[in-house]
DNA sequence: CTTGTATTGAAAATGATTTTCAATTACAAT
DNA sequence: ATTGTAATTGAAAATCATTTTCAATACAAG
């Protein structure tokens, strides 16, 4: 699916939620189909003023939070203690991150569902989430700046 | 290693690090040997109060800081966004929580090294830190509350 | 085009964490 | 034991991220 029918996708989706599609919303929806990188708020509150210069940040909360309940876009969190926004993958994919851009990439990992039984019996627990991230430093993020291809 | 003799351990890390070893330090140190449960610095602070009355809430976070920096407790990450500090286990350990109460399990994993080595050749990202948690209820906080036990 | 209501952005409020600072205290050197 | 000094303390203020409040605005249904 191109970015464009992904946009009007979105946002045929707020609206059958019962929300009005407004510039603001447009923005930031355009800004997180289009990204491959975790945006935390005030990154997608900086890009967002590029296109729409009256851009308030607490819109942006709002909408991520929206987009979030949509289950459109996913929080991440990350080592630092910071999290961000990320559109979220077909299926439930493990992530690599790269900790200074944020781009991700996904990786199709081990299937942990049995040993996540396996830990549920021999503990007790009731499992309902697991996280498997790996975080680095991408090819860009790892060349001298000098070298920098755009992104 | 029984936790008193944990505890002397810790303070003279410590001590050889450079740090005195004070009253309010020693408060924070015992309450993080002596627990099975992620504590964030509120919790630290209040459980810290009922030893060391006077405590301060920056106090705690800066002695959390320092046995951060020491690598005798570390950070643990949970879905809410929120991040708790847990005594730091022999070698690198996969972690179970209790998304309720914080009590914290470890569990033996699979090697994640091939697949780390496989992903980073497969991407280029070079990897330096990876997180397998599985997050749910212990079985204490599953229990309706008429039979709950102590902790 | 009019109208009702969801949405907006600014400002204020909140909550977590950090910084500043004067008073205190550990502990090394007498 | 006493003392000097630098590390440490807790309170208050500052900072930073996030949420709430609210009056003005703008979407979309009729």
């Amino acid at each position: 699916m191109t970015p464009t029918i992904t946009v009007s996708r979105w946002l045929d989706l707020l609206q059958s939620a019962g929300c009005r599609v407004t510039a603001p919303r447009r923005a930031i929806v355009e800004l997180m189909v289009g990204t491959s990188r975790a945006l935390g708020p005030i990154e997608v509150f900086d890009l967002g003023r590029a296109e729409h210069p009256g851009l308030g940040l607490v819109t942006v909360y709002r909408t991520l939070e929206k987009l979030e309940e949509l289950g459109l876009i996913e929080r991440v969190h990350l080592p630092d203690g910071c999290h961000r926004y990320l559109r979220t993958a077909d299926g439930h994919q493990h992530l690599l991150l790269c900790t200074t851009c944020g781009l991700v990439q996904t990786f199709a990992g081990d299937d942990l569902d049995p040993l996540t039984g396996k830990v549920a019996s021999d503990t007790g627990f009731a499992i309902n989430e697991h996280w498997l991230q790996f975080f680095g430093t991408c090819p860009d993020c790892r060349k001298p700046i000098s070298t920098l291809s755009e992104s």
